[in-house]
DNA sequence: TTAGTGACAGGCA
DNA sequence: CTGCCTGCCACTA
């Protein structure tokens, strides 16, 4: 596992509950403002190993970028439980959702 | 070693 | 506001 990935998973462990991020500023925070899809490909190999709080990273949308039907309702179903909205286009308002921080 | 892939992002029409 | 196109970069075959 190289540094960049260790960065992505200490970033994603450390979302507040009720908050979400971007695979970009997931990147960002990481140190690699353009490795957003380094952060889709850490979430599908350490979620499980690494007990990351996976659901709580979307799309620079608003939206659940998940392919998979299955856990798209699932990634939905688990923010919703953790009291975030989704308008009437499954979309989150992330100016209302995302953790900021100044590291 | 090269070409293809992906749970992305930002610019543009 | 939405959809399409291009740039990105680690991983895989």
């Amino acid at each position: 596992m190289n540094q960049l990935t260790k960065n992505i998973i200490t970033v994603i462990k450390n979302i507040p509950k009720g908050s979400v991020l971007t695979y970009g500023t997931v990147a960002a925070y990481a140190g690699a403002p353009r490795g957003a899809r380094q952060v889709s490909w850490v979430l599908k190999t350490y979620t499980e190993r690494e007990n990351l709080p996976w659901h709580r990273v979307i799309n620079s949308k608003g939206q659940i970028s998940i392919k998979d039907p299955v856990y798209h309702q699932i990634q939905k179903q688990l923010l919703i439980d953790e009291g975030i909205d989704f308008d009437d286009k499954d979309r989150i308002n992330l100016d209302i959702y995302l953790f900021l921080t100044n590291i």
